[in-house]
DNA sequence: AACCAGGCCAACCGCCCAATT
DNA sequence: CAATTGGGCGGTTGGCCTGGT
């Protein structure tokens, strides 16, 4: 399986800076035509470039939504807030920055933050090293993650009283579910989602891997726990994103409480 | 002015997955 | 059902820029 070389390696194609011209060309044949068909659309538009190229061009830097300029310090903290949440998932993170790109927060995070959290976990060695008796900090966290999904914080609702309180008053986009009395990520003490919840942490438990045991929490906390956690769109998982205010220090809560 | 080191970021690479054949 | 294709993603690279000496 996999490919054998890359569609860019090819002959005949051209690689590194794109042209202003390059830049001309494609953005008016997208302009005209739409995105997508990326492997012919070099061809159609009269460049010598492999599809992947194009596409990376024009998702990266040639949309015109794409936000140009610093990130500001309330996406610099929202970034910090995300990949915790998440890790290096930059198209999920980079889905919550509108204008942004995966590429551009994954330089960012390269760049500037990962540097900045090192000083800071430097910092915090000290009482670190007391506590982690040789595990790594992911493994760390997978324990952390497993013991609070545990049947007794499960059956009294712990998880479920710090995500689920009252309505989303961000994000009218996922605001259209049902909702009603209820609330709007769940029901506490609903047996359905303890089961979910319980998958979660089953799913971590094998895996070991600690963002792979959020989705499950995720899952399991969500309207629809059917879905993987990158095909959720505008409900539940988004409404976890979208929380504000009150809700959204409920939610760094149940976060503090795993990456802390 | 010249050189060097480090930072930044656009672009490439390789892998994965879903859809299609 | 297996092979192929297309699209997407995260990791990495390399060239340019900038600041320090």
């Amino acid at each position: 399986m996999g490919r054998t070389s890359s569609c860019c390696s090819k002959g005949g194609l051209h690689k590194g800076p794109w042209t202003a011209r390059e830049d001309a060309l494609l953005v008016n044949y997208i302009q005209q035509n739409g995105e997508g068909h990326w492997r012919a659309l070099p061809k159609k538009a009269g460049l010598l470039r492999c599809g992947k190229s194009c596409r990376l061009r024009w998702m990266n830097y040639l949309r015109p939504d794409i936000k140009r300029g610093n990130i500001t310090a309330d996406e610099d903290d929202l970034i910090i807030k995300l990949h915790s949440l998440l890790g290096n998932r930059w198209s999920l993170i980079a889905g919550r920055l509108p204008g942004r790109t995966d590429n551009e927060i994954k330089n960012y995070w390269n760049s500037h933050l990962s540097k900045r959290l090192a000083i800071i976990t430097k910092d915090n060695a000290g009482e670190a090293k007391k506590e982690s008796n040789g595990e790594t900090s992911n493994t760390r966290k997978a324990t952390e993650v497993w013991s609070f999904c545990n049947d007794d914080n499960l059956s009294n609702g712990v998880g479920s009283e710090l995500l689920l309180s009252s309505g989303n008053q961000g994000g009218e986009d996922g605001g259209s579910r049902g909702g009603g009395e209820t609330d709007q990520l769940g029901v506490n003490g609903d047996e359905e989602i303890v089961e979910k919840v319980k998958g979660g942490r089953e799913e971590l438990e094998e895996s070991g891997d600690f963002f792979g045991g959020c989705e499950g929490l995720y899952k399991g906390l969500s309207w629809n726990g059917s879905e993987r956690i990158d095909e959720i769109e505008d409900d539940s998982y988004q409404q976890l994103l979208n929380l504000e205010g009150e809700d959204y220090i409920q939610l760094e809560s149940f976060i503090d409480y795993f990456l802390i």
